[in-house]
RNA sequence: GCCGAGAUAGCUCAGGGGUAGAGCGCUUCCUUGGUAAGGAAGAGGUCGGGGGUUCAAAUCCCCUUCUUGGCUCCA
């Protein structure tokens, strides 16, 4: 006998071979029926597959995340074949789970595959899973699985299998269709009962864009109808967040083909909005010893040479600007650094002044590609909350502490609590990709590291992500719609200053380099105010929103009260308008409330002689009376800010 | 940049080889109303731009611009 150790703690003996399904249908007959897959010693297995030692075992059933990826990556299995039944020739790239359902990456040669074409996939995938066809594993050579593709003539999977060791290859089996496939699989396909192919994208084989573009095919699936259902309701429902859709409907951004794609346009209410975020951050910037200052919005092309932005992106960034007789070349600005770095400059530094901490809303240029572009997230013209802090190499990590503890502040006061902190290295395969030399990188990479860890940051480390120049810890957030953005980003610099040969005078009378971080809390404007859209589906914490009270006359007749309310609000700086058109209050509340105006104050005859007005709240309806001091006081204390 | 989808009134969208449509918004008039849409009338469009097929193109074909779902990229 076995030794099987469960989740609870609680052992179990079973005979060798046993498998994880029977050690469900042990316990209960409709856990059985659950059960996808299962974590044994901390690999996921089949759940038909033996055990022949000791083992500790967790059932994962839809409920675990591990138990939805068995139940994906089974479903890309399917979708492999009806795609393999219905267009035969195809060639497999890989068809993994995802996040959000699965994916399969296909050569169809010289056939073409629009979105037309999934609901006809969409049914057979259907068709397959109503066969409830088992899943097989089978170990297989690596001799006899080169045979098998090599009669296929499937390029993407001989490829795959040069990666692989003999000895450890294995295939799956269902239906018709065979793949290779480490697995694990749910038992059999009958368990997926709705399907939804989403999309069709182009993906390049290996992710390198110098290498086929194969087709991709998106796709979502459930054990039950109805969880498909809410599924989509619910990408309804984020769909209704969309910064982008917000933005136009509260009037606070826009885009022109005629000023060109990726140059947002603000609205002014947007502009309120982001001069408030502004404002806050100069004040936060202020208090932690920043100094503002202000560079313009183009450079010459010897001081992007010197910092290697040029080397680095020159090729494929917006083109020098030239100047009319002499040809002298200047750049859009990309990045504020450089211009500070002159700043540093400008006169000897003792080591007495530092650190020197400059900030500035520096607005920069980037080319991107023009697939890429996205709302306000991704854009050509931005506004980074830049500041880069020159400090002596021993202040290193309490500066980066203090950076950290002013992104989590800020973010806090937004209400921002579901980032992940991000530590982003470089390549170690692919140095050429970065300047400065390897001791300065490493340093730099475990200060990173031990100012997080000793912030108490759970952190996610990334390779490869690293800026050209040097680590960073980066804040990231999802949207609406689930993609990662970043946000919040702090870096440590030893090779900007070693480029632009800055200098201190240490208390030893020598010359020393000083060391940059450079830091956005926000990141760029844009893609904050993106995120804080989506984040509260466009409706701002009172202190941010553009319009802080809407006065609703309930007719004519109290036009002048009403503007009389709106001007002394006015004046304690509470921002606001009067809806003084010619409609009943009804109409005025509905639009009020659509456009999420945080108060509405109604005044009619009642309110006009007493002095007061009646308070509604958004989302929360009639409020009582007040006084327009008491009302006053009342809007106050929501400030917290 | 690449693969897929799309662009019709200010907005959201229907239509589809032969007088250009709806709802909302806008203008004017009526209505002076108490907590999520009062009524009527009217204005508004070279159907993204260019070329082609056709007696006839918003509709079919090609090119182009922009938007969009992904991929690659992201200082």
């Amino acid at each position: 006998m076995i030794k099987i150790t469960l989740p609870d703690g609680s052992v179990r003996e079973y005979e060798p071979g046993v498998t994880s399904h029977e050690i469900a249908l042990s316990i209960s007959e409709g856990l059985a029926r659950n059960v996808l897959s299962a974590r044994v010693n901390g690999e996921v297995w089949d759940s038909n597959r033996p055990i022949q030692e000791d083992a500790t075992v967790q059932l994962l059933t839809w409920n675990d995340d591990d138990g939805k990826s068995t139940f994906w990556h089974s479903s890309a299995h399917v979708l492999a074949e009806a795609l393999e039944a219905l267009y035969p020739g195809v060639k497999f790239g890989i068809g993994p789970p995802i996040d959000n359902g699965f994916y399969y990456d296909i050569d169809l040669g010289d056939q073409e595959f629009g979105e037309d074409d999934l609901e006809q996939v969409e049914k057979k995938m259907l068709e397959l899973a109503r066969g409830k066809s088992q899943f097989v594993r089978k170990d297989i050579g690596k001799a006899e699985a080169v045979d098998y593709y090599n009669g296929k003539g499937d390029e993407y999977k001989l490829e795959l299998l040069e990666g692989l060791e003999d000895g450890q290859i294995t295939f799956y089996e269902q239906g018709n269709f065979t793949d290779l496939c480490r697995g694990p699989h749910i038992p059999h396909t009958g368990f997926i009962k709705a399907i939804k192919l989403m999309n069709v994208a182009g993906a390049y084989w290996r992710g390198d864009e110098k290498r086929k573009q194969l087709t991709r095919i998106y796709g979502v699936s459930f054990p039950k109808q109805k969880e498909l259902t809410e599924y989509l309701e619910l990408l309804e429902e984020a769909k209704k967040r969309d910064h982008r859709k917000l933005g136009k409907e509260l009037e606070l951004f826009t885009f022109s083909e005629k000023v060109g794609m990726g140059l947002p346009l603000w609205l002014p209410k947007g502009t309120i909005l982001r001069e408030r975020l502004e404002n806050f951050m100069r004040r936060a910037q202020i208090k932690a010893g920043y100094d503002p200052v202000v560079t313009p919005h183009i450079g010459s092309k010897a001081l992007y040479v010197t910092s290697g932005h040029y080397e680095k992106y020159g090729e494929d960034s917006f083109k020098p600007i030239n100047t009319p007789h002499e040809g002298e070349e200047f750049l859009l600005k990309p990045m504020n650094c450089p211009h500070h770095c002159e700043i540093y400059k400008s006169k000897p530094r003792s080591y007495k002044d530092l650190p020197i901490r400059y900030a500035e809303f520096g607005t920069v240029y980037r080319y991107e590609q023009s697939g890429e572009l996205h709302g306000l997230t991704r854009v050509r013209g931005f506004t980074q909350d830049d500041a880069h802090i020159f400090c002596r190499p021993e202040q290193v990590k309490e500066e980066f502490i203090k950076v950290i503890n002013l992104v989590l502040y800020t973010f806090k006061a937004l209400g921002f609590d579901n980032y992940t902190a991000q530590v982003s290295l470089r390549d170690p395969e692919n140095k050429s990709k970065y300047i400065g030399d390897d001791a300065l990188w490493e340093k730099a990479e475990r200060q990173i590291q031990e100012a997080a860890d000793e912030c108490g940051l759970i952190t996610v480390t990334e390779v490869g992500e690293a800026a050209f120049y040097g680590p960073k810890l980066d804040f990231m957030v999802k949207d609406a719609l689930g993609r990662s953005w970043q946000l919040g980003t702090i870096q440590v610099d030893y090779t900007l200053p070693e480029r632009f040969q800055l200098e201190y005078i240490g208390s030893d009378n020598q010359r020393h380099r000083p060391v940059m971080i450079h830091r956005a809390p926000f990141g760029s404007m844009e893609r904050f105010v993106a995120v804080l859209i989506e984040h509260c589906a466009g409706n701002f914490p009172l202190w941010l929103a553009p319009e802080q009270i809407a006065v609703l006359p309930i007719s004519e007749k109290y036009h002048d009260y009403a503007q009389q309310v709106l001007t002394t609000l006015s004046e304690q700086d509470i921002r606001g308008f009067l809806d003084n058109r010619d409609e009943k209050i009804g109409r005025k509340i509905r639009d009020a409330e659509v456009q999420k105006v945080p108060y509405m104050l109604i005044v009619g005859e009642k309110e006009e002689s007493e002095e007061k007005v009646a308070v509604r709240k958004h989302g929360q309806g009639d409020q009582g009376s007040l006084a327009l001091t008491e009302f006053v006081e009342k809007f106050r204390a929501e400030i917290v800010l």
